[in-house]
DNA sequence: TTTAGCAATCAACAAGTTAGAGTGCTAACA
DNA sequence: TGTTAGCACTCTAACTTGTTGATTGCTAAA
């Protein structure tokens, strides 16, 4: 059964006013605010029917109506308005990650900050890295008597924080050769690929051995990379919203974002342009307290490159965080093409 | 007026319980617990002398005495008893920064997380840079057409997060000769005199000075990269104190951690060994709610190569806390001086 | 289908009461 | 002089009760 257009405007209209304040709507409130064509009464009827349908719930008998995760979900996907950003917000998103060109984690990471100041939510950012990603170039210079500093460029990002321990007395040439034989070997290999032994094994000549054996113990942490770059912005905001004044569901929320293994598949969208979980949606992680999760994957000459995204109550302004999530995107996206053009 | 005995154990033992329990301590429970010997109006005597002196304080007329900033002040610094770690614990410590020998940021923050777990409080970690740290040799690596990667050695760190933007068509045997002939330049020259360009201007060839001005920009914020690596580990451990269960005060704590820039200031202690400042002592920074922080100043070969320690409420463990901090201090100056062996 | 009117429900607040924890004081004692 | 028992006093925390106001659901009429 369809909803009638008058309901479909109740619910919005009760979304949208429990959003602004926080407060159980009442049939008064919608008809003084929304809808002063029809009576109380009528509403209230609408409202009883939108309840039965799942949309919305009552804290108690005397008490307004709350959407349900339900609810929010019809908003989102079928009543929500599109909402502009207003110009200064424009302003600061472009100058700010223009700043950061060229440097991908901090150009996620400002985002993730730009997304928590405009939203006035907790925001995440991450660079992706996968198994498949190409290696592009290996080059090794040595930074010690014993320590040498692998650099692996991939097409998707660059792996500069990778130490090793070398024999003593290996000298600059000859991981300077090395860096060039193993990028000769490895160009355009994926990196899944160059982590099986059995497969190139017997093309890495036997001087440079130890030198491979070493690559691919960096290499297969290659995909813990972007739990390390996971940037959280804004986690004290959490405790603004009036869903966590309890300082349990606060404390709950804060470890989720603590332990970024947890949070990471919550996350991850599976390259949908903007993905948005409600509720029961994510409530696959165990004890996760009712909450949100919208995320966009942005892209850079149609390579998937990060996400970011907020997380937060039930309660947000979905309409404002899209925007900027979609802004922020196109943003970046340009970014990478007037790069190129350069 | 030195504190007699007695008065010197009832502040220490009412120390000890509230740290405990967290709930103000009764001359009752200080009879039964610690000093049947003597009756309770006694230990009310005492109490009342020592709440004139400042240590101690009544949340209101019928309740119990709780130690004030003063009163944990005297009890660190004459009154606590040393306290020996589990083996479990030392076992862990070891064998956790063992396996991060090597890697100088990651040893800083794992000792925070050590930390952090076994304390059960918030720790916080950082290495030190400082702009008179001194240059042991510069690479520079090409990493892509118009970029290049300065890798940066000093006395204490490794820098190599620094990307710059070169003019198209540079080879790479051009840089490789750049950073051979800027490691003689300023191969052991401090960092501040390194970016001051009056010194060494005349000494830079002229086909160099393009990759001079990019290494002065990279240098400028060395000083920023202790900021960087400022790791923060168990935030939420601050919500299951009874202090915090107020969300105002915890959101003013959490805030603090979150700008880290606030934060370092507060860490950063003058190269004392073990640094303790509680309540009063940090009330520099405005607005920080009481609170106590603990910090330890770590050492290899004699130089201080980073801080680690906790914050939180005044109402902690010292004694265990600077159990912890002691112990990793000597495990990672061991693990400095074993590497050298090796 | 909509509306007005009205009884019923319930949270939130305020006021009043009680119980008990803990103190400070005092007078007696060693 | 220091210590103790005893007791009155104070104050919070918890519980009870009553009241108010918001909001609903229902019903009967338009």
């Amino acid at each position: 059964m369809p909803l009638s257009t008058r309901k479909e405007k109740i619910l919005k209209a009760v979304v949208t006013d429990y959003v602004e304040n926080c407060q159980p709507v009442s049939s008064q409130e919608i008809q003084n605010k929304y809808f002063p064509e029809v009576s109380s009464a009528t509403i209230r009827g609408d409202m009883a029917t939108l309840e039965e349908l799942g949309y919305l719930a009552q804290p108690h008998t005397s008490a307004g109506r709350v959407p349900t995760a339900e609810g929010y979900r019809m908003y989102v996907d079928k009543l929500m308005p599109s909402k502009k950003l207003s110009s200064s917000e424009l302003k600061i998103i472009n100058q700010t990650l223009k700043a950061k060109a060229g440097h991908l984690e901090d150009v996620v990471r400002s985002a993730a900050r730009l997304i928590s100041e405009i939203t006035n939510l907790t925001a995440v950012g991450f660079t992706n890295a996968s198994m498949s990603d190409k290696i592009k170039s290996i080059k090794i210079v040595k930074i010690a008597d014993e320590m040498a500093l692998f650099v692996v460029v991939t097409d998707r990002t660059v792996l500069k924080d990778a130490i090793a321990q070398m024999n003593m007395g290996i000298s600059e040439e000859y991981l300077s050769k090395a860096g060039e034989f193993l990028t000769s070997v490895f160009g355009g290999v994926q990196i899944a690929d160059v982590i099986d032994v059995d497969k190139f094994a017997a093309k890495v000549r036997e001087e440079y051995e130890k030198i491979y054996k070493a690559l691919i113990k960096i290499l297969k942490e290659y995909g813990t990379v972007e739990l390390e770059n996971l940037a959280i912005e804004g986690a004290p905001k959490l405790l603004q919203h009036p869903e966590y004044s309890n300082v349990k569901k606060a404390k709950a929320m804060l470890e989720l974002l603590d332990a970024k293994s947890q949070l990471y598949p919550i996350l991850k969208s599976n390259n949908m342009n903007i993905s948005i979980k409600i509720g029961h949606d994510n409530e696959i992680a165990e004890g996760l307290p009712e909450c949100a999760v919208v995320t966009a994957t942005y892209e850079v000459d149609g390579v998937a490159i990060g996400n970011a995204g907020v997380i937060g109550p039930m309660r947000m302004d979905y309409s404002k965080v899209i925007s900027v999530l979609d802004y922020i995107g196109k943003t970046i996206t340009n970014l990478g093409e007037d790069a190129q053009d350069e």
